[in-house]
DNA sequence: GGTTAATGGTATAGTTCATAACGATTATCA
DNA sequence: TGATAATCGTTATGAACTATACCATTAACC
């Protein structure tokens, strides 16, 4: 039994068959948000023991390096709005990471600190991201790679 | 007057100093968002007089590639749910970018064509893209490590 | 034929992101 | 001093994006 001598236009996809992404794989922001939302999902699956997402893990860092700082200026660093913010800040200081304090100076602000709770979960956290998540990714690319994709990535945000 | 003579604590920032991001600068994760963000963020402002987001865009350039496949196929390369698809393709559909068609073979799903318009637009988008968003892109990093750079993220899409 | 599975679509809820406005406090300055 | 403005954390609210369960229709298969 022949099979059907027709033409198979260019175009057009075999059934079953991938799609063809094309000019996207070329696209920075795709791909940029495709590596991200990976990395992200394998930050969490590390971090699952201590129930920290990327964003909180980053606040605890913040505070860790600059104590006494208020809410305002943390935000801001971090790229969060200030409103956002606070319900994060509720979350940390309801599992003890963190405490607000009124200033003393300046008793509109608050200043943020780490309690002993949270400086350790820190320090489990810092752990995990090293040998676990940063570990497979500088394996995946080589050590090389790794830190010249952190220094584009730093150019981009930085000069873009 | 004399300067009152009190150490300053190293790890007690200076006030108005900026915070400093310790570790975060080296959280792949982190440079990674920060990154992407801004990227997506030129991408609207070059794409501002055809009105395009990023997934919009990336939708028309799929379905150009791949005429005649059904939402579910579409959607699920892009990484799109199906049922956030939905709105997605009224909104296309709306401005008459790409057409719903039932499937004579199978009457359950559409199959998807970009219009004529869609396809104008599509083209006149990627010129955009191009010549205003890329262009930059290379100019701030260079070509080979802009394409160094969509390789590493290919890579931490595929094998991470 | 009748069971099972797949389709696009709806409804819904959770999460993130953004803006406006408020009370309390502090700064500015005439 | 007193009036005005600015800043702090906060609330309220809505837009956008994401995720899950479910429905009616249709297809596939035994």
């Amino acid at each position: 039994m022949d099979l059907p001598l027709r033409a198979l236009p260019e175009d057009t996809a075999v059934e079953g068959t991938s799609l063809q992404i094309g000019e996207l794989a070329g696209l920075l922001g795709y791909s940029l948000k495709r590596a991200q939302l990976r990395v992200f999902d394998d930050f969490l699956r590390c971090m699952a023991p201590l129930q920290l997402t990327p964003a909180q893990f980053s606040v605890l860092l913040l505070l860790d390096n600059n104590p006494g700082r208020n809410q305002t200026e943390i935000a801001n660093t971090l790229g969060i709005l200030r409103p956002n913010f606070v319900a994060m800040l509720d979350a940390l200081e309801s599992r003890d990471l963190c405490t607000r304090m009124r200033s003393p100076s300046d008793r509109r602000s608050h200043v943020l600190m780490l309690t002993d709770k949270g400086r350790a979960t820190l320090a489990r956290a810092k752990k995990l991201v090293t040998t676990k998540h940063e570990a497979r990714l500088i394996e995946v690319l080589g050590p090389a790679n790794h830190a010249a994709l952190l220094g584009m990535l730093a150019t981009i945000a930085r000069d873009f």
